[in-house]
DNA sequence: GACTGGCAAACGAGCATCGAGAGTGCCAGC
DNA sequence: GCTGGCACTCTCGATGCTCGTTTGCCAGTC
């Protein structure tokens, strides 16, 4: 018997039920694709594979549906790569390119991610704690509170008002300017944090607590877990394709989508290239039926994750090319910027 | 005929159809509120509620449900004020309290909206045209680029990269600095867009083509228009509760929450308290069965729109008086800040 | 040994039927 | 003006049926 051929017919299973969302039989699977042999061979092929755990039944007598794990293998020795057609490369790149600052960025891509894979798109910000600082700015609000600025390489803009012990005049804050901007510009921001802390000795014992208030909130700005954790979703309304029972089905992703701890987790370990999750393999269980596409994106100053969130019926071949074409553009803008 | 006794019977069939999501028939009608009246005498009524547009019925022999005409005829004249639980109250104060940042403001308004509700939260960013400018910043990014920070009195914070024609020195750039900041400081944001253009006669000549392009952009981040269009949507699983077919209910909803504009449409007019549109109030059909509670927030230096989208068939008093005061809190809180 | 055609059996989808239940509209009477 | 009674209408769920699809297997063929 025909290992090949056997691949073959989970390839095609596969392909049919993603167009069609139906379950696919033996004498459909022959007349669609010319497999040499007829649908009683066919049959006998589907039997082994549904005994190895790749297809399943949804009932006896309706045609084969993948499982998880014949949608892994699918993905992982039997999907062709797929180029993305020059229209679509042209959209992402227009598109992206007329963007004006980094939340623009973000914007559109989710917005092209979702349209292009008719899937929820979900985008990490860039991450601060890989980039550098490229300004601080502290601006008195009133005697005893302070806007505390940070500016990153990667053009985010993070800002925080600190409320102060004690009153901070004009002089001994543009002393504190004057003092910090030398020993963070162009630092990373994981290493800012340490390199305010050590100012504070040098200031008058009794400028201390308050200028310790500052250095506290910059440093807290420096390292910023919030900002790690800014995710935007677009493209919910590409639910409605998901699967016919509401309740069980997209009310679940619908707040798992709200929760930014789960987005994290969803998108956190892509590594490398593209990284595709499947059914139960995102280790969240109310996401059953869901799979999850990834890539990292960016260089050195701004690495961050985006991706798409859709069915397991999905068309993986399009989606992983479409995500990794847009991981790769956001993060060439990102280091051009 | 007592037309008084007709509204209560418009008023009971809200309530309870509210309730149960049921058409509300004349015999559980008069087992639920004790209207010293049979059934056929409501029966009667009834029908002249219809007949005057305020009722109507899914098909012959099933119960009424209310029209649009009957929510605003319950909204403008029969609901009764239904005031906050403490506990409640508390939940807003406290976990509103709690923010940081403007973002951070409107992230935690629209989480608390949509979970008091149950609905859809919407939450417009504080307006930068009222507001004053706090400071402004100049960032020489190298030769030829300036990355341009304006801080306003709300808290916001916006920045633009600008790429000049020709490089512009330490010394202009600090020259450029000195002069805008005075003329700004305090200044409406839709005014200090003039201001800073009055500016740039006074430099040399030779100066004029690159000051220009600065001011130019600093002018346009005065009167930045997306800034207006930040629009943060939250509590979209609560569509779940919305109604049983997703493709022709909650599919168009969710397209309609992603696009900016529509949701500026849909919150645009509130003006004094809380506003009420119901169905084809909202003047977009493709949001036929929905209601949308709004209410202006903030006082003078940061006014913009805040309320919730649910279903035409929802708790008014319940969900107007949380609207009311989120807006009431958010607005408190934008003020002290 | 692998493949094929044929065939019985299994099973869901769709459809019509039917009865129960709920609600209306109207009328005659109070 | 209100009430009880009653005929009528309509939906909803259950039931039973047919039809089409697909499977699993077996005997036969290359």
């Amino acid at each position: 018997m025909s290992d090949d051929r056997r691949l073959d017919v989970l390839r095609a299973i596969v392909e049919d039920y993603v167009a069609t969302q139906e379950p696919v039989g033996s004498r459909a699977l022959v007349e669609r694709h010319h497999l040499g042999v007829s649908s009683a061979t066919i049959r006998g092929d589907m039997k082994v594979l549904e005994d190895e755990g790749y297809l399943t039944q949804p009932h006896t007598s309706a045609g084969r549906i993948p499982t998880d794990k014949g949608y892994r293998m699918f993905v992982d020795r039997l999907a062709t790569v797929k180029a993305l057609s020059p229209a679509e490369r042209r959209a992402i790149e227009r598109f992206l390119s007329e963007s004006v600052d980094v939340d623009d960025i973000v914007q559109r891509s989710v917005r092209v991610l979702a349209q292009l894979t008719s899937q929820v798109a979900v985008v990490q910000y860039p991450s601060l704690t890989r980039s550098t600082v490229r300004h601080v700015e502290l601006v008195a609000l009133d005697g005893h509170r302070v806007l505390v600025v940070v500016i990153t390489s990667s053009g985010r803009v993070e800002q925080r008002t600190v409320d102060l012990p004690s009153p901070l005049g004009d002089r001994l804050l543009a002393d504190l300017r004057s003092r910090i901007l030398p020993v963070v510009l162009g630092v990373r921001l994981s290493d800012a944090a340490v390199k305010v802390a050590d100012l504070i000795p040098a200031f008058d014992p009794e400028d201390q607590p308050v200028v310790a208030t500052v250095v506290a909130t910059l440093a807290q700005t420096f390292s910023d877990e919030r900002s790690d954790a800014r995710i935007v979703v677009g493209g919910t309304s590409n639910l409605a394709r998901f699967g016919a029972d509401f309740d069980t089905t997209v009310g679940p992703v619908l707040e798992a989508l709200e929760e930014q701890v789960v987005l994290l987790k969803l998108l956190g370990e892509a590594s490398g290239g593209v990284t595709v999750r499947i059914g139960g393999e995102t280790g969240l269980d109310t996401l059953a039926g869901t799979a999850v596409v990834a890539s990292a994106y960016g260089g050195d100053g701004s690495r961050a994750t985006l991706g798409t969130v859709g069915p397991t019926r999905m068309d993986y071949p399009g989606t992983i090319a479409t995500v990794a074409a847009v991981a790769r553009y956001v993060g060439r803008m990102l280091d051009d910027a």
